[in-house]
DNA sequence: GCCTGTATAAGTGTATACAATTATACCGAG
DNA sequence: CTCGGTATAATTGTATACACTTATACAGGC
């Protein structure tokens, strides 16, 4: 678990040369800049961002907690891979605790929260018609991150980001899904239905559900083609 | 998600100096040698174990990265506190993870896995009778180790050790509660059966049920106490 | 007395030099 | 040609020096 508990400190980070070089790199990772297995040199990314070994190295020992590199003392520093089955096992997990987040979110969420999650399946009601994939997976994002912040658990929240982060990777292909947007949407809608009807039980429920059923279509359109020939073991 | 998913490495860890730095650390943070909040001075520990910043450095991301310390840019690393709100999430959590973990481990669990559980169920039994309490924790851990590792998913088995790190720090207390051990060893005695039997649902259920039992247990026999006055809003 | 600003000190951030380890290339023996 | 070993290069690990930021103390103005 790594990483930062706090908001401000991600802020911080950013004017820091390790923190450029770590949100750097994590965009990289993240964008495919980089294959899987690739080894990460110390002195050619720092001599590519102009810093020093030093900040490469700690931007490093943060990304080995984000789980987006691994380190082999001695040895170097490679993009980790995700296999299928990862994957899988993590929406699995995600379903739980989105679950559980729905729950808590429930009987803590705010009056100015509320607000927010409407307006923002308000939105993506428009940009789904639009047909607008760009804002549509904004608003997705934001949504549960919404939640995350209403369950009123920083442990928890953090957790769900965490994953978040890691299947991120994945996740762009399954967005690019015209039929998944609006779908998502609503059930989106059902969630929020179910908090502001106070139904902790039903919301748990849904956003179980929210998660297996994004997995699912995942499956179905091209995480295979995404993973083809890099899996392991 | 802080850390290491191979426990190669965490070996390999020990002979180098960031690793040994890191273990100390964690081991003098869990074991409850510096104070909640309390400062950790680079130099201060460099001097202490005998090596310069660097290697302390790199192993105050790590610890970062474990959430047993926080980092300020430009300020400092303070030993994080927990709240009794978030050891109460974190063991809602854990009690869905433990669920999961059992339905898996029913349905992945090795031969030698089983007899390992069941060793361990039967061993528990003969020291929970004479009173040896440090014998029978040690046992605990390893009963849900078994576990993590037979529900064949690195990725639950990491986040659920990640938790179990965690929460050590209190759990010692709970542990020194006599009624307990014994208990829990029955506890797990269920689990294991339902494994055998295949039924994960009950499996599930069960070890769902467990760690609500723990939780509750601990809150009755002073939790409080450990953390009377340290809690933050 | 309190507030503010500046000087000093302490501590972290970064760069660099050197040590240790690991990978690579080359050469010789079989 | 292949296998093994050694020398060399490349890369990471660690220590240290310097730069920058933050905290502290003290002095002066109000």
């Amino acid at each position: 678990m790594s990483s930062n508990y706090d908001v401000k400190q991600e802020v911080t980070d950013k004017y820091s040369l390790r923190g450029r070089v770590f949100h750097k790199l994590r965009d990289d990772i993240l964008s495919g800049k980089y294959e899987e297995n690739e080894e990460l040199k110390e002195v050619a990314i720092g001599e590519e961002l102009g810093v020093s070994r030093t900040p490469v190295r700690e931007a490093f020992r943060q990304l080995e907690l984000e789980g987006l590199i691994q380190i082999i003392p001695n040895k170097g520093a490679y993009v980790t891979g995700i296999t299928e089955k990862d994957v899988k096992d993590i929406y699995m997990i995600r379903s739980l605790l989105e679950g559980l987040c729905a729950r808590w979110a429930t009987e803590h969420i705010t009056q100015e929260q509320m607000e927010e999650m409407e307006e923002n399946v308000y939105l993506s009601k428009f940009h789904a018609q639009k047909g607008h994939l760009e804002q549509l997976a904004e608003l997705d994002n934001r949504f549960h991150d919404i939640m995350y912040e209403a369950c009123n658990s920083k442990m928890l929240e953090h957790q769900l980001k965490d994953f978040h982060q890691y299947v991120l990777r994945v996740r762009k292909k399954t967005l690019a899904n015209k039929n998944r947007g609006p779908k998502s949407n609503e059930e989106h809608e059902e969630i929020l239905q179910a908090i502001k009807d106070g139904d902790a039980d039903r919301a748990e429920q849904l956003a179980n559900r929210h998660m297996i059923n994004a997995y699912d279509n995942m499956v179905k359109n091209g995480l295979h083609e995404a993973y083809h020939d890099r899996e392991q073991g």
